[in-house]
DNA sequence: CCTACGATTCACCAGTCAGTGAATTAAACC
DNA sequence: GGTTTAATTCACTGACTGGTGAATCGTAGG
């Protein structure tokens, strides 16, 4: 935004930039560790280490820094996952890969999965209202779609999958462990964060999901 | 809990179980509509038509309430479970009412979803200070396990399944869909919540999970 | 060097929130 | 009918909480 010299090593006390992406992160934390209810304001600034007051000034209320939050985590995880190149890969290794990263990135932004919840608990009015969070999405069905359509005509998929039914159940077998975890650990008296457990977990769901994708 | 004569047409105004009862189905509703921290104690106290000061009286304090909740819901999810007869259906018919019980009992209930997100976001401490939670969960993996054995034994089903990383899959395509839907249907630009999207995600369940459990 | 404007701080508020001490009232028991 | 105990109400509080008006300060451009 700043056509500023911005030097390299040299930092700026003020920077509307950096100040606006700092108050992002803290709040995506926040919001992440207590929900959009349980969070504060007063906390997120002090965790962005700026003046409270800063945060109202660029984002104007909680709920807008909420949905600014959503969009954020909603523009990192496509943009990995279009990263994936699904496109230039044999179908089979292409849904596996896209279980694999799922699996994955799930496990490594544990705040991704609260801040849905939270969202969802609100109904997602902070993405109805933004126009972005559809259009950072479509591409991903396609892609599926176009992976699927090509396992068939070659011969290894069978056919008539929905792609949506597909990546809901792909998201939806990691999701649930994880997100969940807390108390299906303490309901079945197991950890189910253990490097042995995640491994299986994973293998379980490889099995599951190519056992439904190849045509058998 | 009382011994009394319990009127059955003439109410008594006084009535302390009536009273617990009304203020946990009040607390259940205002928990799973606005999470532990978005929920407040004074609503909680008008949507029951009761004293504040009895929420505290009967429940010491939120937290304590909250895990009332959480007790009272898992008992009544795996009371109905227990209700399915599991070990007295062909192995392959017990899978399947397994998973339709699943998804009926999350579409009917949404307070459960939301509630256990919850517990996640507080990372189910309100669960592990509870013994019967523990109780009330492990007869049901103990049954599926017996099912999955019993079908293995019978040729028609693969051997080596967890059945924990089973139940996780069943609950987890249900829960993900549900839990989820307004953040996906918002994405995806398609309503999941009609008639016709809900048969078609029970039959796509079934298929990969029957499809999985089945030797091919 | 100065100035204008955007970035940041400060002090504050009105309303909310979980929680409570003490008074009051219904009902069970004698 | 009286007494005791449990259920319920009442009136409050102190700590927060989201949000704000106005002052102050850094810095880019001239």
């Amino acid at each position: 935004m700043s056509s500023a010299p911005t030097p390299l090593l040299e930092e700026r006390l003020r920077d509307a930039d950096r100040s606006q992406n700092t108050i992002l992160m803290a709040a995506r934390d926040e919001f992440s560790e207590h929900g959009l209810g349980g969070a504060r304001m007063d906390r997120i600034a002090e965790r962005a280490g700026l003046n409270k007051r800063l945060i109202y000034y660029y984002f104007e209320d909680k709920e807008k820094l909420f949905q600014a939050v959503l969009e954020q985590v909603y523009r990192d995880i496509r943009e990995q996952e279009r990263e994936l190149n699904l496109l230039h890969l044999k179908p089979e290794t292409a849904v596996r890969r896209l279980v694999e990263f799922t699996w994955n990135y799930y496990l490594e932004h544990p705040e991704f999965l609260t801040l849905l919840n939270s969202a969802n608990l609100h109904r997602a009015r902070h993405l109805q209202q933004s126009e972005r969070a559809r259009q950072l999405n479509s591409p991903l069905v396609a892609t599926l779609g176009e992976v699927l359509e090509r396992g068939r005509v070659e011969g290894t998929f069978r056919g008539g999958i929905d792609p949506v039914q597909l990546y809901v159940s792909i998201a939806g077998l990691s999701y649930f462990y994880l997100s969940n975890n807390h108390t299906l650990s303490a309901i079945f008296g197991r950890d189910l964060m253990t490097p042995k457990a995640h491994s299986e977990r994973l293998s379980h769901m490889c099995d599951v999901i190519l056992g439904y994708v190849l045509r058998s």
